[in-house]
DNA sequence: TTAAATGTTTAAAT
DNA sequence: CATTTAAACATTTA
């Protein structure tokens, strides 16, 4: 699910499960899911192997012998499932967008492209709403392609001091700026309302009107939720699945987020629900007291 | 029936 | 030209 976490989430697990092995074949039904010519396609990703699984922002890259790079996009709720069946037992993994299809029987009716792999494993992406994609790419001009060219530095690594530069000159609200992938990329509208409210922040101040320390705290409020959320990635609970598929709620850690009419943690106050920055946003009226 | 949903991307307005 | 805002994408569920 398309947030940091939750796609680091599906990097760990399937770095652990791809790499050494050939993909054999790809089967998709939305050609917007997959993105690359016929050509390319028999060129560049059938026969290859799996060389690496990592990470830009919330775009997972799938390094392959070939030197191209399955770039996958899970938008708002693609997730990728990893399955592996042999005589005796069952392999899963899946992580992304928590609904059912992580746990029953794929294909179904939200698989968009299926890729078989050489050891009878096979890797689904699911996506019921069909914003997300893959693409084959040459590995070589990725930092070259637009969706990843622009992005600012990711939410986790970047130091407290380029945080503040790149927030203090911003005239936009706080929360358009941290959902802004431009700006710092791997926020997404959880962690915002999160964090926000972590640092007591109304989400409609305009981010050049805080002040140095506060957006210290913010960056370190940031980071903390984002790294909390994937320690929460690797337990069992319903985005992210293993062999014991146990289920639970992988929102167990938020504060705000679809809180909405329940009380503040901090001072008991209901959470209310508004829009800002065009997005659903969840605060508590006490603790984030209102931008003039 | 209407509203809302974890994210970009594009066009239009400032 | 750079920045900011809002609509669009497609579908399901509450």
């Amino acid at each position: 699910m398309p947030e940091l976490p939750e796609v680091e989430t599906v990097v760990l697990g399937l770095r652990r499960l791809l790499p050494g092995h050939q993909v054999i074949r790809v089967k998709f039904d939305w050609d917007k899911s997959y993105q690359s010519s016929q050509a390319d396609t028999e060129r560049f990703l059938f026969g290859s192997k799996v060389i690496d699984v990592r990470r830009k922002a919330k775009t997972i890259l799938i390094d392959l012998s070939t030197g191209y790079t399955l770039a996958v996009h899970l938008k708002m709720t693609g997730q990728l499932v990893y399955v592996k069946k042999s005589n005796k037992s069952e392999q899963l993994f899946g992580a992304g967008h928590p609904n059912d299809s992580l746990l029953g029987d794929l294909p179904d009716k939200t698989t968009r492209v299926e890729f078989e792999l050489d050891d009878h494993a096979m890797l689904y992406f699911n996506d019921v709403r069909k914003f997300g994609w893959v693409r084959l790419l040459p590995t070589a001009t990725l930092e070259d392609v637009d969706f990843l060219k622009k992005l600012g530095p990711d939410a986790l690594s970047v130091r407290s001091s380029d945080f503040v530069e790149l927030f203090k000159k911003r005239r936009k609200s706080i929360k358009a700026c941290l959902l802004d992938q431009t700006i710092v990329a791997g926020c997404g509208n959880i962690y915002a309302d999160e964090s926000l409210w972590m640092t007591k922040l109304h989400p409609a101040t305009q981010a050049a009107k805080i002040s140095r320390s506060k957006l210290e705290e913010l960056h370190s409020n940031l980071q903390e939720v984002l790294n909390l959320s994937i320690e929460k990635g690797g337990s069992s609970n319903k985005n992210y699945i293993n062999a014991e598929g146990g289920t639970g709620s992988y929102l167990d850690f938020a504060n705000v987020y679809q809180r909405a009419g329940m009380p503040c943690s901090r001072c008991g106050t209901e959470i209310i629900r508004s829009v800002v920055a065009s997005r659903g946003t969840h605060t508590c009226p006490d603790c984030q007291r209102k931008k003039v």
